[in-house]
DNA sequence: GTAGGGTTAG
């Protein structure tokens, strides 16, 4: 009942149970939390757990693999890990799932140092990497120059006794097609059919969605018939997220198109359907077509959700409408869909690039009120505005303060301070940034070392050398050649 | 019995 969100029947079990003397145990409360946290109803997850512990029942290691795992999911990987910690310190001693758990939400944010950190303690307490490791690995590579680390994970997998699985393939697939080599990409899927694994339905919309973008329609003829031949039949997920990639790729229009296809087979299309086409259209600024995809909505009684408000914000600050796009903030904030930490991050955004920085402060400020939390986008989006004006000793406070407040810095914000600094010409900063990026050892991303090869070659580079880590110098010499 | 991976929207 909980996996199909029946909240309310499971919890007349869980009365009838209790009524006859049945006590409910750690599993049946972790059924209830794992189906009000898929729900997003986390004021429910509270009661339940208060009632928990009044009913004496321990919380076990699949209750903190449920809370990590939601956790993790709202982009929230510093909060999973201070319960994963306390896990290797009190107890319960976490499986290799709660591994997976935490890996999984590092491959969200791209935190490839923490990715292989984990797996190093993992493999030192004695637990060895499973499919879902590899698989979790392989598929946060997504770029050209990570296709050679792919292949060489995928061997290696091998040479543990691990054979890819279709997932293991579908994360490959995915990312030859998101490079467009479509080629290697069906080279691939061949292959995987030769070591006897049935292609599935997300194989084929990843392939069809790659042959759709470049717009060869033969073979997405021919693998749509494969695929009804196999007896998979498209579903929702499977249009949606073709349309996604042609809106991506500016063909709207064909997505419209298919969207019409899948209303005639009788396919229903959904909240997030209509999402991504009314984003299709916003990107190519057919407001019309907007108004008109939103009214058809409310006419056949769907409900505009959080990310519907998103993208239209989104779509009017993109089209330099920020007034309009306040005009639906305010609405949301007086109305029954409640704005997130990310409608707050695209408004902050938009805001800080149209120079309006008091009213963005102001917005800023009101997040807590609001029972939000800052993410590293918002406070990222704050620090470097102040970087820029040059309030340098705020933004360094601002920076400590979100530190102390249990959210760390990742990898791709201390690179985006360090970019903004060596903007300002403020070395012995950048220096200081740097250094962390040292310390917590992260990388410096290819677009900050290009910005310190290319200060250096304007002919400071001894003047420089002397206020950046050593580290660093290389790129400062390449740029005097 | 309850938890984890590859396609979809901000």
């Amino acid at each position: 009942m909980c996996k199909v969100h029946a909240m309310d029947k499971a919890e007349e079990v869980l009365q009838q149970m209790t009524n006859r003397g049945i006590l409910p145990n750690s599993a049946t409360y972790n059924s209830l939390i794992h189906g009000y946290y898929s729900l997003g109803q986390c004021e429910e997850v509270d009661r339940i757990l208060m009632e928990m512990s009044r009913n004496g029942v321990q919380p076990n290691v699949v209750t903190y693999n449920i809370q990590m795992d939601y956790l993790c999911k709202s982009g929230r990987c510093a909060e999973a890990r201070k319960i994963f910690d306390s896990m290797i310190s009190l107890g319960p001693k976490p499986t290799i799932t709660t591994y997976n758990i935490l890996l999984h939400g590092y491959a969200m944010e791209k935190s490839f140092h923490d990715m292989h950190s984990l797996i190093d303690l993992m493999v030192g307490n004695g637990i060895a990497p499973d499919h879902y490791v590899y698989n979790i690995l392989i598929s946060a590579c997504d770029k050209e120059e990570m296709v050679s680390e792919v292949m060489h994970i995928f061997k290696k997998m091998r040479q543990h006794g691990l054979n890819p699985d279709v997932a293991t393939y579908g994360a490959v697939v995915n990312l030859l097609c998101s490079m467009g080599r479509m080629d290697d990409a069906m080279y691939q899927y061949n292959q995987m059919i030769t070591e006897g694994l049935a292609p599935d339905i997300i194989v084929f919309s990843t392939l069809i969605s790659g042959f759709c973008t470049c717009g060869k329609w033969e073979k997405v003829h021919e693998l749509f018939s494969e695929m009804l031949d196999r007896g998979i039949c498209p579903n929702t997920v499977f249009f949606t997220t073709i349309m996604d990639r042609l809106c991506k790729n500016g063909r709207v229009m064909e997505a419209q198109d298919l969207f019409d296809l899948m209303v005639h087979m009788g396919v229903k299309p959904d909240v997030c359907t209509y999402n991504t086409l009314i984003g299709g259209f916003l990107f190519i600024g057919k407001m019309d077509e907007v108004r008109k995809l939103l009214d058809n909505m409310v006419s056949i009684g769907m409900k505009p959700d959080v990310i519907t408000y998103n993208i239209l914000i989104d779509g009017y600050c993109k089209n330099g409408r920020i007034d309009d796009a306040l005009v639906v903030f305010r609405e949301m904030l007086a109305g029954k869909v409640k704005p997130c930490i990310i409608t707050f991050n695209i408004m902050l955004g938009a805001l800080l690039k149209g120079g309006r920085k008091e009213e963005a402060k102001d917005l800023f400020d009101g997040i807590w009120a609001k029972g939000l939390v800052p993410t590293v986008v918002t406070y990222s989006l704050m620090i470097q505005k102040l970087i820029e004006e040059g309030s340098l000793q705020e933004s360094d406070d601002l920076f400590l303060s979100m530190e102390k407040n249990g959210c760390p810095a990742n990898s791709r914000m201390l690179n985006a301070i360090v970019r903004r600094l060596l903007q300002k010409g403020e070395m012995p900063r950048a220096g200081t940034y740097l250094s962390k990026i040292d310390e917590r050892s992260f990388t410096i991303e290819a677009s900050t070392a290009s910005l310190l090869t290319a200060l250096a070659s304007v002919g400071k580079c001894q003047e420089y050398k002397g206020l950046l880590p050593e580290k660093y110098h290389s790129f400062l010499e390449q740029g005097t050649d």
